[in-house]
DNA sequence: GGAAAAATTTACCCTATGGTAAAAAAGGAT
DNA sequence: ATCCTTTTTTACCATAGGGTAAATTTTTCC
């Protein structure tokens, strides 16, 4: 689940693998698909080259939470399983048709042992990524859903073209209905 | 607010800064005191090789929340400063007498440049603590307060005993009457 | 264009946690 | 030891958001 709107273009990749003399295996996903599962092994960083993707996980009491969202030009991986032996919890849905990227552990070791260039974006990516991490647990500590609503609209139109309602209340960590009246307040 | 127990070590570190050809700086902060503070900008990675950090910021209340704590043998620094131009929102606050190694921006690129090792083990880093904050994002998300102070306590038993109570209940996200009334009901 | 399925809203009551304020307990300094 | 400060607990009422269930709207698809 790491992404990154403004490092790593499709044409970076492309020339990275040119210049180790590979291609990337690609990979694609119809709309409503859940391509990746818990409990599978996550063997890729992928890159997001047409579509909408949603992270979820189950809860415990089976409960769909969405982690993230994942739009064009973006990467995401389990970090759990791709860099760590841990099984994997999470699940890739499409939320539209999709096209992938697809690299390998040994391909990213190559890529930033190899390419400065793609370490130092790699790098970014993760940082960028530990930062939205970081401000989202701030959102939650000291915003109402109301306003984390808000900003989510604000910030991020494209998942409210995407997505169900029932993702974003459980990626805004509320249930539907809570979600459902807060929608209510605000158009009155 | 990277942190990492396994990958980094005081002994790397000098082994590093001798191949390098260059020391370390390092400073001391004496129990209580907040030696970087919000709006300050954040030149350092710190390495904490004595003591215990508490990390917080100020909600729109002017609320000290609580964000993140660090252990002896961790790392940590204000990414939204230290890697990017934002604004620092966070501030260092030593919870004992504590010593820090300080790592700066250039020694850190030339870490990752020149030292294959220093690099993977900085990439881990990341790669970690992004775990960390998505695990707390859907602890947050579907445990209870009382099953996240639990975990706390268990996982983390030394935050125990170097925090106040003020300090854990806005690290989980809770009010201190809260955590109290807990903590009560527990005990019976 | 109508039936079936899916998504969203509404209604009702419930509970975990918040906010204010005060009491009690613990810790430090002289 | 005692006073003063800080930390923690307790009490009281308020409220945001949860859970169940049903009604309504929208979408899908024949």
């Amino acid at each position: 689940m790491f992404q990154s709107d403004q490092f790593i273009s499709k044409e970076h990749l492309q020339k990275w693998s040119e210049k180790l003399g590979f291609e990337f295996k690609t990979q694609s996903a119809k709309k409503g698909e859940v391509f990746l599962k818990h409990k599978q092994r996550c063997h890729y960083f992928y890159y997001v080259s047409k579509g909408f993707i949603r992270l979820y996980y189950l809860d415990l009491d089976g409960q769909e939470m969405t982690h993230w969202f994942s739009a064009e030009k973006m990467m995401i991986t389990s970090p759990f399983s791709f860099f760590k032996e841990e099984t994997n919890i999470l699940n890739f849905q499409a939320l539209e048709d999709t096209e992938l990227i697809l690299i390998s552990k040994d391909q990213l070791n190559l890529l930033s042992d190899q390419i400065d260039q793609a370490n130092k974006a790699f790098q970014s990516l993760f940082v960028e990524f530990a930062m939205r991490l970081s401000r989202r647990i701030m959102s939650i500590h000291t915003e109402s859903a109301e306003y984390r609503y808000l900003k989510l609209l604000e910030e991020h139109p494209l998942i409210f073209q995407k997505a169900k309602l029932a993702h974003i209340s459980s990626y805004l960590g509320i249930t539907q209905q809570s979600l459902s009246r807060i929608r209510k307040k605000l158009v009155h």
